[in-house]
DNA sequence: TTGCGTGCAAAGGTTTTGCATGGCA
DNA sequence: TGCCATGCAAAACCTTTGCACGCAA
């Protein structure tokens, strides 16, 4: 009845990768297969309910990129605020690029104060085609 | 082997009750449970095959919402599809804001320049929350 | 008549739930 | 010793696929 949390190898396991990995996001697969080669095996059971947990705390960011069924996570630095990182998705090859860039805060700076929208650059995700794949499609003559 | 398209009840079904709910995203059982209550049934796999051709010829944005487990879908007015629009969804009500802003343009050429990275921005939205449902949650003293 | 469209059933994947057991404090 | 945490199995979902039949053109 007391609702204290306990300390546990699992827990640690998992913040562990979730620090160690915070400058991307991690799938829940992408947790418990890492843990598994390391020999410290972890329910996904227990990996959901712990991500459900670091959520509500804010100690981690829930998000969804386009054409991937899985939901994404990723650590937040409680120092940092992340308004600097933001991430472009190619869907020529569907890489997920992670970008720190200092326009990008003036822009949501700028959106909040000229527009009144407070954007959330931990969710948002820019579509478009990266320079590797723009390069081959030049190359092609713009053929698939 | 002609790839025309047929014209059907079940498509013109669906595709109202797109263009009704505009204003609004839907998911794939907002419109299954919808048609039924109004004695025409889908199958839900006719409205996934649908809503993914209305995908590819733009008329129809897809959008994944957090706590929402089910993707959802917005009908585009086409006489809004201008590359000049910007998008905004806030994650509270809902509501997609179209947005004219030089600044954006202006991000974009700059991630292009020094990134490589040629966003497409009518795929690409914006995430966060509008002004509206701001000012609610703060005279909620942030109580939902 | 042709071939796209439909819908059922089943498969595939992700996330949640129930329940007995394990382990922190 | 209390309780929270864990993990297996199963259930609950969402979405896709296969296939036979329906139906627009």
């Amino acid at each position: 009845m007391n609702n204290i949390e306990y300390k546990t190898k699992q827990k640690q396991a998992i913040l562990n990768f979730l620090k160690n990995n915070r400058d991307n996001h991690v799938t829940v697969n992408d947790i418990s297969v890492y843990l598994e080669n390391n020999n410290c095996h972890v329910g996904i059971t227990t990996i959901y309910r712990y991500l459900d947990k670091l959520l509500e705390q804010g100690t981690v960011r829930k998000y969804t990129v386009d054409n991937s069924t899985s939901a994404c996570f990723q650590y937040v630095d409680p120092s940092k605020t992340c308004h600097e990182h933001f991430h472009l998705k190619c869907e020529v090859c569907g890489k997920l690029i992670h970008l720190h860039c200092s326009h990008i805060s003036e822009l949501c700076s700028h959106i909040f104060n000229d527009h009144g929208f407070k954007p959330d650059m931990m969710r948002t995700v820019f579509y478009g085609i990266c320079s590797v794949c723009s390069q081959k499609q030049e190359n092609n003559g713009g053929n698939l």
